[in-house]
DNA sequence: ATGGTTGTACGACAA
């Protein structure tokens, strides 16, 4: 079973990229982040065209989350229950017997900031919610922009960004309290060593200068295994691109 | 790498 995922930033400006993505990898599940648009403007038809099944929920200009598969999209919740959010960041469901949950966790802007004590909040209700829902699932994948660098190999110039929004101490204690709930980083288990980025700036030719950062992670629970993964940094280099490459596994299902 | 680009929407903010 592949599942991608990737923030688009913008599903409009983006759609014919997914689009070209879903025909030539084939995913049996795709969770997109940042698709910025109202649910009356999210393109159903396009991807049911295609022989996609859509789960969706959005807002005007900012945020927004989908889940895109062939199979069956079952038991599809929004939101992080007990935290009063307006921003739609959250999409969960079943597909093939596995939990899905996709997240677009806050950027947090700067450490220290309104923003970033959002994010920590936020980060908190997502753990709590992720520890009531391993409860419920035999199978999950916590997937999406965690907007979080987990470790300094995850970061092209770990000296430059240090303690820096991405990468403090208190947003990878985090990422770590999420792993303590027995979630697994997969991406980085199957390439223990090698510097992986699935994010880089639109400023300063970032991409060309290899300039990046790994902040969208698959969790998976250890039930799960993991046969391949890695990023389709690739597409970050077509043209007209989102800042963000797709991140992938295969599970043997 | 402390400037710079993109998306939304048309000024200014978020990333």
């Amino acid at each position: 079973m592949k599942i991608v995922s990737w923030n688009v930033n913008s599903l409009n400006v983006r759609l014919p990229h997914v689009l070209d993505y879903l025909n030539a990898h084939k995913p049996d599940l795709l969770a997109l982040q940042e698709t910025k648009q109202t649910d009356d403007k999210f393109p159903k038809d396009d991807l049911e065209a295609a022989g996609y099944n859509v789960v969706f929920m959005g807002q005007k200009t900012y945020n927004g989350v989908a889940i895109i598969s062939p199979h069956p999209i079952e038991d599809v919740s929004t939101d992080i229950p007990n935290l009063d959010d307006p921003q739609k960041r959250v999409i969960a469901a079943t597909v093939n017997g596995v939990r899905i949950i996709d997240v677009y966790i806050p950027n947090g802007q700067e450490v220290g900031s309104e923003k970033y004590a959002y994010k920590m909040k936020w980060l908190t209700a997502l753990q709590a919610y992720v520890h009531d829902e391993l409860t419920k699932h035999d199978k999950l994948v916590l997937l999406g922009d965690y907007n979080i660098a987990p470790a300094d190999i995850d970061i092209h110039d770990p000296s430059r960004w240090e303690g820096s929004i991405l990468c403090s101490d208190r947003e990878r204690a985090h990422f770590q309290g999420l792993l303590d709930l027995g979630l697994r980083d997969s991406l980085r288990e199957l390439h223990p060593d090698e510097p992986m980025f699935s994010w880089w700036d639109y400023r300063a030719n970032a991409f060309r200068r290899k300039w990046g950062v790994r902040i969208d992670h698959l969790l998976v629970t250890p039930n799960i295994k993991v046969i391949d993964g890695g990023i389709h940094t690739e597409e970050r280099a077509k043209e007209r691109p989102s800042d963000h490459a797709p991140a992938w596994i295969d599970i043997d299902s």
